[in-house]
DNA sequence: TAAAAAACCATAAAATACCATAGAAAAACC
DNA sequence: GGTTTTTCTATGGTATTTTATGGTTTTTTA
């Protein structure tokens, strides 16, 4: 799996389908699973998105905490049961449920927004805040980022 | 076996009978048990649901605890002997026994709850307030999971 | 033989596949 | 380098399939 860059914002029509980017759809090519996986947010009013092998992955590392464990019990049980996973269809879009769409506040375009290893679905116009926020916030802090050791 | 994910609200008709939702067979197909197996939850008053071969790896885990472990009795009793393999009809649906129905307090519709390697079915009402619960409690403790070592 | 379980049949709604097109991007060409 | 041709992408509409769900009939079993 590609990593996924850069935002694309698509209109959905009457039917809530919309085009996932292309350059998104490359990125999944390859995987058994000729789709993708979304689930709401818990900390943003988005719809968060990564491929079925990385949702596997997730399931790989809670079958090592124990069958009965319950430290994570809360956070499989929002992941796996409100995830939702969503083949293209042959022009390569999706259809969005509407509780998804709702949570976001997503009705007539929504922006795909790379994340590398995963991406995330928008409002367009929450998402331009939202950005403008994050900008600001780093400018207040001047994070102490160093790339050498 | 592909995840179990999302959830799904159905419907018990007059005689108990209710589909199972396509996406989980979808995730059963190629079983060698075409059904699932259910069992009493012992966390929850719900069901907990597996495939077949899970449920042989679970046989596979009890193996690696102590043949005279105490704990290791009380679990397969429950486990095993509580088990009830429950083949899908022609349409996919499966009749749940009163018994399982009563434990999670199902009447005349039940919700499918995706848990990845396998799932949960609950009263709808009482799953709700469940997730409810889940998702304050993962909000308050904003929990650091990590898929990359 | 009566009751329970399984198989069979039917249907409306929802999901999915199919077809078509205009514009944008990329490639080929002069 | 600029122009033409081709391919690809996003988007709209229609047709087909699948799914959930209800009811009836046949078979099993106790």
């Amino acid at each position: 799996m590609s990593l996924f860059l850069s935002s694309y914002e698509n209109r959905l029509d009457t039917k809530g389908r919309v085009s996932v980017p292309a350059s998104f759809r490359a990125s999944v090519a390859g995987e058994k699973f000729a789709g993708v996986v979304l689930f709401r947010s818990f900390t943003n009013n988005c719809i968060e998105g990564m491929t079925m092998s990385r949702m596997e992955q997730m399931a790989a590392a809670t079958d090592k905490m124990g069958v009965f464990d319950s430290e994570l019990d809360d956070l499989t049980a929002m992941l796996f049961a409100d995830a939702r996973q969503l083949a293209f269809d042959v022009t390569g879009r999706i259809v969005i449920p509407s509780d998804m769409l709702a949570h976001a506040g997503i009705t007539d375009s929504a922006i795909f927004v790379g994340r590398g290893n995963s991406f995330q679905i928008w409002n367009p116009d929450a998402f331009r805040t939202a950005q403008e926020k994050s900008l600001n916030n780093l400018r207040a802090a001047r994070p102490n980022l160093k790339i050498g050791e």
